[in-house]
DNA sequence: GTCTATATTTCGATAGAC
DNA sequence: GTCTATCGAAATATAGAC
């Protein structure tokens, strides 16, 4: 194994060890979460993955379905953060545009958890359904708020709020979940950075303007 | 009258036997694998869903494999059907239109084929790899190139039809892969014939509005 | 064609030495 | 805290009587 471990010179903590195995096994379990689903994933994947042998994932996740919740809770709480641009906007074009800027950059830099939150809600949500009915559900009733304060206002057309958050989400998590499909479509390349920039500009383009915000 | 002439009457076809029980298994595939994902179902489970001993699962489809293989061409075949509404059409208005009318309507009646197709290219498509470079990319193409000619004559906006096609998509299909997601936020409750009326206007409304087509 | 019984493999989880 | 060895359960697949 790790030859180097020798090397170091000063023994790293206790809890340092836990905190970069802990973070090893999640990263890797994300990827096999995402790549081969909950009943496919293995254990023994994961371990290979983040370097350990299979009896430790144990020691630090009781059970699989721990490691799997803690996975689903990581990309949640990713978007629950990037909703703030939401909020503090005067209107749907910074609101709105600022939004879909942070959604789409998520779907690069997170695709993994945002398949894992995918396979998740697609197969019942049986671990997460208490967060669909408590944090998500408030959520999502406020911004539905926020969009017909600024329709009354007259900032946007008068369209469906709850309609309005479902395209958002489905078109900017679609860049993550559907990221296979997009690459193969692109002559089997991963987007360039001008690629993205393109993909917002157009999302962006195509939402502020069927609402009427532009 | 031939006693055995009685028989055959009353008696099924080989033929209709091998037909009934083919659709009673690839139905019970289909809402097992995409409830489950393709690791989380066994051979029991459709089994006993369908109805028949697990052993005669292997007499009809030798290995899990192809079975679900035979799910998963079943929807993409749907969604091939359903685009014939694109090509004939005048114009975006009517174009692109029916063909969220079409996807909609299928997303309400086809939502586990839709679940197991989205499960399938975000594990990386491994099993349907040869349609997503073959008959999908052509049909993409063609259809882009048809959008640009909405745009050249003036129809409807310059936008990138690569990106408003994955808007489509990616809408669309929202509202059967995560349709447990908007039932939790319906109240609990499964979209009602007025609630699916309004949905797909919302969508169309504001695609349309968005490529400046109305 | 049908179905019971079983072979074979694999996985999640644990025991116990270090 | 780490890791080898292994248990018990469950899965795919098949054998063989009917």
């Amino acid at each position: 194994m790790p030859a180097d471990a020798q090397i170091t010179r000063l023994k790293p903590r206790r809890t340092d060890i836990r905190r970069e195995n802990e973070r090893a096994i999640l990263d890797a379990a994300e990827k096999v979460f995402a790549e081969a689903g909950f009943g496919g994933a293995t254990m023994q994947l994961i371990a290979d993955m983040a370097g350990l042998p299979k009896a430790n994932l144990h020691y630090y996740f009781a059970t699989k379905e721990d490691l799997y919740r803690k996975v689903v809770q990581q990309i949640f709480e990713i978007w629950l953060d990037a909703a703030s641009s939401f909020d503090d906007a005067p209107g749907p074009v910074e609101g709105l545009g600022g939004y879909i800027d942070a959604k789409m950059d998520i779907s690069r830099t997170h695709p993994y958890g945002s398949k894992v939150w995918a396979s998740e809600v697609m197969h019942g949500a049986p671990v997460i359904q208490d967060y669909l009915e408590t944090t998500l559900r408030d959520w999502t009733n406020g911004r539905i708020a926020l969009i017909q304060h600024w329709i009354n206002e007259g900032k946007m057309r008068p369209v469906d709020p709850r309609h309005l958050l479902y395209m958002l989400w489905a078109t900017t998590q679609h860049y993550a979940d559907f990221g296979h499909q997009i690459q193969t479509l692109n002559s089997g390349k991963p987007l360039s950075d001008r690629q993205w920039s393109e993909a917002k500009a157009s999302v962006k383009d195509l939402v502020l303007r069927g609402i009427g915000a532009i």
